[in-house]
DNA sequence: TTTTAAATCCAACAAAAGTCACAGAAGTAT
DNA sequence: ATACTTCTGTGACTTTTGTTGGATTTAAAA
């Protein structure tokens, strides 16, 4: 167990490359929690919850809109980090977390964090690093949400399944079209509509219920230049 | 002139509570640059370009889709600075550079940047904080095109001027539709129809060519809701 | 002033996304 | 198996956004 967790530790790319004693002083401070599935462990616009990892299940990082409409950023699992922005600058926690099956995770507060920081050199300047890393991200994100289409950034998701965890892939899906919908920042009937598009286009396959990648190229095509590759007929 | 310069470095909280000599080497190893109006300072997608400051003129960022729509992320005006993540983790500017109307620019190189913050604790410290910053605001816009309608986005931008200098604002605006559709992520013809709809809703109001906020609460109500507050008749 | 280029207005249309309603299929719990 | 819930499929429709093209207006240059 101890030492699972010292593997934890030494795969977040935040805490690489520190002196021994101040990862023994991280471990210290942090604390661990249990969520039972669908727990929510913090929400948006709450004093600052602190730096968060994933060291067992699956969390969801979101966004609601005005509407009532969910924007799911991330689903993460072992190992993660999350709520970093908000763990360095001590403000309100910009997005949701849940778990959305039982979870664990370990927990270091801005206080804590600050304090780390001080004494770290080679944590904060790995805390650039990472930073600059997740706005590299966010502005990615953004130019597909200001410029794709739906089957496009539909495509995009089942090319890169890296972000949001492995559950969708080559490997058959296991999201449902609710959830994709959250992802991709639309609804349900649109996310099955699209879907059908690119099965009936032959950039998909379904065995079953489950969905898995039929032609790579096309759907890289789809995801890059926003644009349907022409069909094989016609 | 030299004087106007320190000012300068002053205003940059990168560059806040440095020890006069880190700031005396910052000044010593960054350049100069002038830019014609309408010049390219860096495209993306090309070697890290360094950490540039705005020092006179208005610089535009902005992103090109694959269609050839153009998204405009910010227009700066001293003292800004802007390509920090580059400058920090040395990979390809994540956006493109223009100067608007002649400018000024100060640039340190990824290099130079690298040896002030192995130097200068602060420098880091403000970098990590700054970066945080960019973060929270890269999802408030992420968000904004996730979820908000046209007419919203634009109330939005009417209300806070701030982001995209004071061009726009409650004093008129200098923007074309064309400027203003570029920001928004959409094209001029859309935002000629919205800003109609917003006048004739008595949200703005216009005077010859220039438009004004006429009625700034149900402005906000737009562009916080994403809904046209009901109108005064009916 | 005259000329020219740029910006705007507007209507009609096309395409994409969002909504509603309901039927059927698959998975779970009893 | 049965009942139940969750997920999916689909058509019809609305709303929003994007596109096209031409008529005006405005501002800048000659």
């Amino acid at each position: 167990m101890t030492k699972c967790v010292m593997d934890t530790w030494q795969q977040i790319p935040y805490f690489a490359k520190l002196k021994p004693e101040s990862l023994e002083h991280i471990k210290e401070q942090s604390h661990r929690r249990m969520f039972a599935a669908g727990a929510t462990i913090f929400s948006e616009g709450e004093r600052c919850a602190g730096f968060h990892i994933v060291v067992d299940g699956l969390v969801r990082i979101y966004r609601v809109n005005p509407e009532g409409r969910l924007h799911t950023l991330s689903l993460l699992r072992p190992v993660s980090t999350f709520n970093e922005v908000a763990a360095v600058d001590g403000r309100h926690n910009p997005f949701n977390a849940v778990a959305v099956t039982q979870a664990e995770v370990m927990i270091l507060s801005h206080k804590c964090l600050m304090g780390l920081l001080a004494n770290e050199p080679s944590l904060l300047e790995n805390y650039v690093q990472q930073l600059a890393h997740l706005n590299r991200d966010y502005l990615e994100r953004l130019e597909d949400m200001t410029f794709r289409s739906i089957p496009s950034r539909l495509a995009k998701l089942f090319l890169h399944e890296t972000t949001y965890a492995d559950q969708i892939s080559e490997t058959p899906t296991k999201l449902t079209q609710e959830e994709i919908a959250a992802i991709l920042g639309t609804t349900r009937e649109v996310v099955g509509r699209a879907l059908r598009g690119l099965l009936n286009a032959g950039l998909l396959r379904k065995q079953g219920r489950q969905i898995f990648i039929a032609d790579r190229t096309r759907l890289e095509i789809l995801a890059e230049t926003n644009t349907m590759p022409t069909c094989i007929e016609r």
